[in-house]
DNA sequence: CAGTGGTCTAGACCACACG
DNA sequence: GTGTGGTCTAGACCACTGA
């Protein structure tokens, strides 16, 4: 039917796109509006979708721009590794921003969770990790202070809670992950550089010691289109 | 801050629907805003939220309603199993609707998948699951015609391509299933009775038989909220 | 500083549900 | 028909970027 100018603007500017090279600059959102014959509001819900699909990066103060060939991070499900150690077995270059190290007091979630008593204190690493400088994923660990301490972290912490504790000797053994879809919050969606109410695909994760004690209580979350994380099932009688 | 009228925004509106019984409609969308006082254009965009949490259920002509608690569909994905088998297994009713049986054409993407010839007969199954007469996922099946014939469902074929396959003595081993996050296309939102851009669970699988043959090619579509999907993983050396 | 994307407003028209 | 949510418009103000 095409009734709605959403439908054909996904068309123009699946074409626009296709036709610009990666890493130049879009016109701007009013300009292209007008030559597009539809309203800001309008385009910038179909800019929304192309960004979900991880074409364009939207860039407050500086402008839309095509994004080239993302290098993907392709993981199965099956083993429990670190994004460092995935992009390493990938030859990808990642990087880590905007590190906080910070204690905080656990809340209901995490007394649940890490099975910690109340007001326990938790040491938290929150991080953004960054392939080609853009951001793809956010993670938040929070631990027991008995088991990590700010302190303890050496200075050139790179980012990997898991592999800090491997290689300190602590013996792992498992993790169990939820797997969801979420809306970022504005919390998210600042540090990820997307907007509130983009898509995210979340892992909230518990990861256990040889003695089963919850020992890393994190959330993970990952922007569509840079990770291709896979399953292996066998059929159940 | 609180500069922006969203933040308080959705404080109120988690208020409001807190204390409304499940089941009972919420002020028409006009006579909220101005409630509210902000504008019907960010009144949605913060019932998009709640919406995606599953707290809230739009229907176009008839209103929002406040959602009761949900029948949670909990599931490990070592194994694979149907949505139905999962529903019993949990004691839950799910049904099935909009179910369309169909001959089409493989497309490139297919033939890929399902390692057949261009040109390829292929028989696709489309259909809305649906926990408590609410929709909760959007299931597609496509399978060479070698392999499913539509005629060969029984009349009384109740939505579970895996099932049948199962119980017609099909030799099936393992599935390999990618995971992501996308934003609902107009096509997904109007029979998941959801809207355009909200956040959806998605699941691409291919499933195998016995000889190591790809008979199904599916994608899986679930509304966040409904479904716990979790899966162990044990720490690689 | 000028120009960008991010957010919000007020109003309009539409398709749909229900009596 | 009446009222609902779904979509779109035109315009405004803001925070941020970069020269």
């Amino acid at each position: 039917m095409s009734h709605f100018p959403f439908q054909r603007l996904q068309a123009d500017l699946a074409a626009l796109i296709s036709k610009t090279r990666p890493g130049d600059r879009l016109p701007s959102e009013p300009d292209l509006a007008k030559q597009l014959g539809v309203s800001r509001a309008t385009l910038r819900e179909a800019m929304r979708t192309f960004e979900t699909q991880g074409l364009i990066h939207r860039r407050q103060g500086a402008g839309t721009f095509v994004v080239g060939k993302v290098p993907i991070m392709e993981a199965g499900l099956e083993l429990l590794e670190s994004i460092d150690t995935m992009a390493d077995r990938l030859g990808l270059e990642v990087s880590v921003s905007d590190l906080h190290v910070e204690t905080i007091p656990a809340d209901k979630e995490h007394i649940t969770a890490l099975n910690v008593a109340p007001a326990a204190k938790l040491t938290r690493v929150r991080r953004v990790m960054r392939a080609d400088g853009r951001p793809v994923a956010y993670l938040m660990d929070c631990l027991p202070e008995e088991v990590l301490k700010p302190s303890q972290l050496p200075f050139s912490f790179k980012g990997s809670v898991l592999d800090f504790l491997i290689d300190r000797g602590d013996h792992l053994t498992a993790s169990r992950a939820a797997i969801s879809a979420i809306d970022a919050t504005a919390e998210l969606a600042k540090p990820l550089e997307i907007q509130r109410g983009d898509v995210l695909l979340q892992f909230i994760s518990q990861l256990y010691n040889a003695v089963g004690k919850v020992i890393d209580y994190s959330s993970s979350y990952f922007i569509p289109g840079y990770f291709h994380f896979h399953v292996n099932r066998r059929v159940g009688g």
